[in-house]
DNA sequence: CTAATCCCTAGTTTTTTACTTGGTTTATGT
DNA sequence: ACATAAACCAAGTAAAAAACTAGGGATTAG
């Protein structure tokens, strides 16, 4: 399991659509804008989420990507598996030929290590994520900022907040 | 904790260190021919180590260097985050300003798993790992290899493979 | 038909990692 | 005293990876 800012914009995305789930596909430049990250670059993340069968995107106008399973069967793991293709935390990835085609001194302790922050990260699904509190709130505060920058009035942004629930 | 191949040349050296504790100090040049790494990106590693009180280096002929502290009482993760100045696994660096200046959605997630790879890392001292059985086995291939080297005379390495000592 | 959206490929820039060069300083043995 | 083996140091360069840009399609709602 490698751990990049890459895995972590991949997550963040996907967790924004799993906020979403239920009301119309959420487009890229939704993310790009909220995330502050360049769309063609999402693009590509989305690219390898969905050849790993975690998103479904609708082209055309009103279009946008969906969670392509339920939010309980998608784990942290998975997702960041798929946009760093790359495993574990060894040199030799996986494989014990790390020196001279024998295991290295350390071998043993990075595939340990690789394990349980892989088990760690498949244990948590998005469906974990969208219940915490925590997240909860972060994700209201955001979807006050979102509904003020669709709309282009910034000022009637803190009035409507109180009373969220999205037309469409 | 931030994990790279930088921190993992790392602990294979202290390991390299540890494994010859009691013997005379080991040089970086000997460490950099076995383990396949450049003397001098090994001298920059040092460096982090020795201004973090991990190793103390003694110059002139029969010099090297020995580590500081009893074996025990350096973890591994002491010894990556010596290397690898920077700490944890959240975009903002443990403050909570990853977004806007507020959290981002996923920054307790991060901050988390940071803590546990911390943990794991923290629990594990070099002591540790000499006592493992499979890293005593690699260290016993590689001292004859390391042997051979020295003497230059690969053909009679393994004869004296079994009467290990070390002069000095 | 048009615009919004996904989809795709091929770049470029920036950052990080790994290495190189070319020293200086300190201790040892002859 | 001198040669040598080592740590120490600084400034660069090369290579790889991460992050981003550019510029096109292809689909589909309206």
């Amino acid at each position: 399991m490698r751990l990049t800012t890459k895995g972590r914009y991949a997550v963040t995305a996907m967790l924004d659509l799993a906020l979403q789930e239920g009301r119309r596909p959420v487009t890229l430049q939704d993310i790009a804008v909220n995330q502050e990250i360049s769309l063609s670059y999402l693009e590509q993340l989305f690219a390898r989420l969905r050849r790993n069968g975690l998103v479904r995107g609708t082209r055309g106008p009103g279009g946008g990507y969906r969670l392509a399973k339920e939010l309980d069967l998608i784990s942290i793991a998975s997702i960041i598996s798929a946009v760093d293709e790359r495993a574990d935390m060894t040199r030799c990835g996986g494989e014990a030929n790390c020196q001279d085609g024998e295991k290295c001194l350390t071998h043993e302790l990075w595939a340990e290590l690789s394990e349980k922050i892989y088990d760690f990260l498949d244990g948590i699904s998005l469906g974990d994520l969208v219940r915490r509190p925590e997240v909860l709130e972060v994700a209201e505060r955001q979807e006050v900022v979102r509904q003020g920058l669709r709309s282009g009035r910034l000022k009637t942004v803190v009035v409507e907040a109180s009373s969220l629930t999205s037309s469409n």
